[in-house]
RNA sequence: GGUCAUGUAGCUCAGUGGUAGAGCACUACGUUGACAUCGUAGUGGUCGUAGGUUCAAUCCCUAUCGUGACCACCA
């Protein structure tokens, strides 16, 4: 037996030594069939290549680890599929950076040599990545990793898009996207976050043809006025209903435009006149089909107008911004702008790239999310697939039911590229490879030496919605899909619920014709102490590495647990840390305790004999803690198991059990107290598993982390009732010492009428010294 | 504007139709066989506000105020 009476606790001795000594079999086997389905498999949600961990991810692989490692002891079939995403846009933008401070001009690479770039990248930030997990402590099998853009995956979104688009469910068109001006690439609605901000409403005159009259027109983009192809009001509006079906002129240009009435004018807002610019406003898109108007396109792909004769010769070329400023002058200086308000209004910024966001008309391809929510709403709806918190089904609705058709190209250069080839006259041919294209372009008559490949690659969001069944090895029908699919539970928190998690159900209706996961665990978002969301750029980002630097990784997952309340934002301080060190070092010294009073560690239960009333109080509170984790496992509330941890150890195992034993010191009780102190080691096993099993191995060489069976303990209540009795007693007269005095009359009076509490457990009564 | 949360001790948060809970902080005492990275005890709350249902409400209902998140829109 390993002595560690005289060591205190120190996280470091043993954490990075568990990966070379665990017993926890990480090994998969495929051939062993589970035929009572009776396995538990989860999906890692993949980290981006980005870079290095934050504390949100210290969360999901903890309680992920924790449902692993549970099933797992318990004797379940058990699979974590691990993995990296390469995140196409923000990936791009981190390495463009990362080149930019070794001093190179990325915009001179080509893309193949800038590909090569992000691999290299990705080469280091994936292993960085893998060895933070590690240092947590997540239990998973390394070499089934896989990365959205390894070889079979990119297999599978291949496949993947060739169905859908032989489905018709993936199609090009020539609509309204949001533009990117400063990553030049469509995005989806899900990456702008609007902001609020102080803006301004101009007013402007457009003069009446044939009088010398104005109409007022109000707007927050002047600069757009030279794409607009209407003017609308309101058909019940007195003040414009005699101009409706004349015509107006843009200012600066001898280009009039009709005056219209639509439903959008609204006579409350600014002038009641609003122009109508289809290439460069959803709203104003969606009228210009009403009346079939045409769409004029005035801003190029980086944001500046156009060079051409349809915009003033002042302002050609230039940037939005100065284009605005410039033309706002000339205006006030003509007198045709006639009244400057200033408002709030929403301004739609990039997710990632944090610039205002343009409407633009351009080419893209399209997935039909319409179709394929009806599915995965269904799945929902009849419970096949449940949200804990259930809260979080009505967001799903919510968006569900109001799906857009999905953008899902982008003009980037790191992503999957786009499996279609164009021929000369614009043909589209949509192909797994390049033999299958000049096959059908053959058919089609087309001459295959003109063919081109489609540069676009597809959103991130695409190979990722793969994910349940393309790490699995879709679409081989592979022994991983048939042994872990679906999967049993997602843990991911609720950003993504949009991006990924509804996506995901989609695809895996469509392709699996099943549902991809059972249960979806939503857990919160973590917070700095303060309740402000942790970031960069406000300096009160905590790294979980320094935090299991200074407290070991079993206190930063005990405490991440510990907050873990549903439905509720995690305040993370560091004092929460140390907090759970300190119950870490209780568990730890209460080893060191036993071992100083020679506990056997390694008597097995059929040789113990439960006949004193505190056998039956501890195994019975044992039963209980161990039945508690089964329940509060089911319901997600990692939370209780960590307080449940606290009560049985701390309270009622060392607080009167262990300190019992100074009076009860008989063998066989000693040995029920090796025997429980090992089962509570075991049960926090999941939580904390560095020091638990570091303790099991040094207790008893030859451990396990598989409870034992105490369901068939016969336990007697009366003897429970009884300790439970003494235990409120001694607190009772421990506050009248406390409030008395240890020499009052008072205190020795309750001292010395103690009940008759039995010969065999009148004994406690010495704890109160 | 719509939706969903949330308000309990100084702080962070559990919880319940019937005497209000934990941890931290604070106070006092304590180094009596593990544990000062500690132990024992204590101070501290009209359970946001106002109504209602009920024998009984912190809990259920309604309204209201505060806070937060998400969705939508504002020319």
């Amino acid at each position: 037996m390993k002595n560690i009476i005289d060591s205190r606790y120190d996280p470091s001795i043993f954490e990075m030594d568990i990966y070379n000594h665990s017993i926890v079999n990480l090994n998969i086997n495929l051939d062993k069939q589970d035929d009572n389905n009776n396995y538990f498999s989860i999906l890692m949600p993949p980290p981006n290549v980005t870079g290095i961990l934050h504390l949100g991810h210290a969360l999901t692989y903890t309680l992920q680890d924790i449902l692993v490692r549970y099933n797992r002891q318990r004797g379940k079939d058990t699979y974590w599929q691990p993995g990296l995403d390469h995140a196409g846009i923000a990936t791009q933008i981190v390495v463009e950076k990362w080149l930019e401070e070794k001093g190179i001009d990325y915009k001179t690479l080509s893309t193949e040599d800038f590909i090569e770039n992000v691999w290299q990248w990705k080469q280091q930030s994936s292993s960085n990545i893998v060895s933070q997990q590690k240092a947590l402590g997540c239990s998973a099998p390394w070499e089934y990793s896989r990365f959205t853009m390894d070889e079979g995956f990119i297999k599978s979104v291949v496949e993947a898009f060739v169905r859908l688009y032989n489905d018709g469910l993936i199609y090009k068109d020539n609509r309204l996207v949001n533009w990117d001006t400063k990553l030049e690439t469509a995005i989806s609605d899900l990456e702008i976050k609007n902001v609020e901000e102080n803006g301004t409403l101009w007013y402007i005159n457009y003069k009446l043809e044939n009088k010398e009259e104005y109409i007022t027109v109000a707007t927050t983009r002047p600069e757009t006025m030279f794409g607009d192809v209407a003017l609308a009001v309101n058909s019940n509006d007195p003040r414009y209903k005699q101009l409706i079906g004349q015509y107006a002129y843009i200012p600066y240009t001898d280009r009039k435009i009709q005056i219209i009435a639509d439903e959008h004018a609204d006579m409350e807002k600014g002038s009641g006149c609003v122009k109508i610019t289809p290439a460069h406003d959803f709203n104003d898109f969606e009228v210009g089909k009403r009346h079939n108007l045409e769409s004029i396109t005035i801003l190029d792909k980086h944001g500046h107008l156009l060079n051409n004769e349809l915009i003033p010769e002042s302002i050609r070329g230039l940037f939005l911004k100065k284009a605005r400023k410039l033309l706002l002058e000339q205006l006030r200086n003509d007198g045709l702008l006639i009244k400057e308000e200033q408002i709030k209004h929403f301004v739609p910024y990039g997710d990632r790239s944090g610039t205002v966001i343009e409407p633009m008309i351009t080419e893209q391809w399209f997935l039909n999310a319409k179709k394929l929510s009806k599915k995965a709403i269904e799945a929902v709806e009849t419970g096949k697939i449940k949200f804990y918190p259930d809260k979080w089904k009505n967001t799903f609705f919510d968006w569900m039911n109001n799906i857009q058709p999905w953008c899902i190209s982008r003009q980037i250069k790191w992503g999957h590229r786009i499996p279609a080839w164009y021929g000369p006259n614009g043909e589209i041919i949509v192909a797994r490879n390049e033999e299958e294209a000049i096959l059908e372009a053959e058919k089609l008559g087309i001459d295959k030496n003109k063919l081109s490949k489609e540069t676009d690659v597809l959103d991130t969001w695409f190979s990722a919605s793969l994910w349940p069944f393309a790490t699995m090895g879709w679409p081989e029908q592979s022994k991983l899909l048939n042994k872990y699919f679906p999967t049993s539970t997602i843990i991911t928190g609720f950003d993504i619920i949009f991006f990924w998690i509804s996506r995901m159900i989609m695809m895996s209706m469509f392709f699996m014709h099943d549902i991809p996961f059972r249960d979806i665990y939503i857990h919160a978002l973590v917070r700095d102490d303060k309740g402000q969301k942790m970031s960069k750029s406000k300096g009160n980002v905590i790294n979980p590495l320094d935090l299991m630097n200074e407290f070991g990784a079993d206190a930063l997952r005990y405490t991440l647990a510990f907050l873990s309340v549903p439905g509720r934002d995690i305040k993370f301080g560091r004092n929460n840390v140390k907090v759970s060190r300190n119950f870490i070092t209780k568990i730890w010294n209460a080893c060191r305790f036993l071992q100083t009073q020679d506990v056997n560690f390694t008597t097995n239960i059929s040789n113990i004999k439960i006949n004193h009333p505190i056998h039956h109080w501890i195994f019975s509170k044992l039963k209980e803690f161990k039945n508690g984790i089964e329940s509060d496992i089911k319901e997600y509330r990692f939370d209780y198991i960590t307080h449940r941890m606290q009560v049985f150890l701390r309270d009622q195992f060392c607080d009167f059990f262990v300190e019992a034993i100074k009076f009860q010191n008989d063998e066989n009780t000693k040995n029920i107290a090796g025997i429980v102190y090992k089962e509570f080691l075991k049960l926090s096993n999941p939580v904390i598993p560095f020091v638990t099993e570091y303790l099991l191995k040094t207790i008893n060489s030859n451990y396990s982390l598989s409870p034992i069976n105490i369901d068939n303990i016969i336990i007697n209540n009366n003897a429970v009732e009884k300790i439970d009795s003494i235990v409120s007693w001694i607190h009772n007269v421990r506050s009248i010492k406390h409030e008395f005095g240890k020499e009052s009359k008072e205190y020795i009076t309750a001292k010395n009428n103690a009940p008759n509490f039995g010969s065999n457990c009148n004994i406690f009564v010495n704890l109160l010294n």
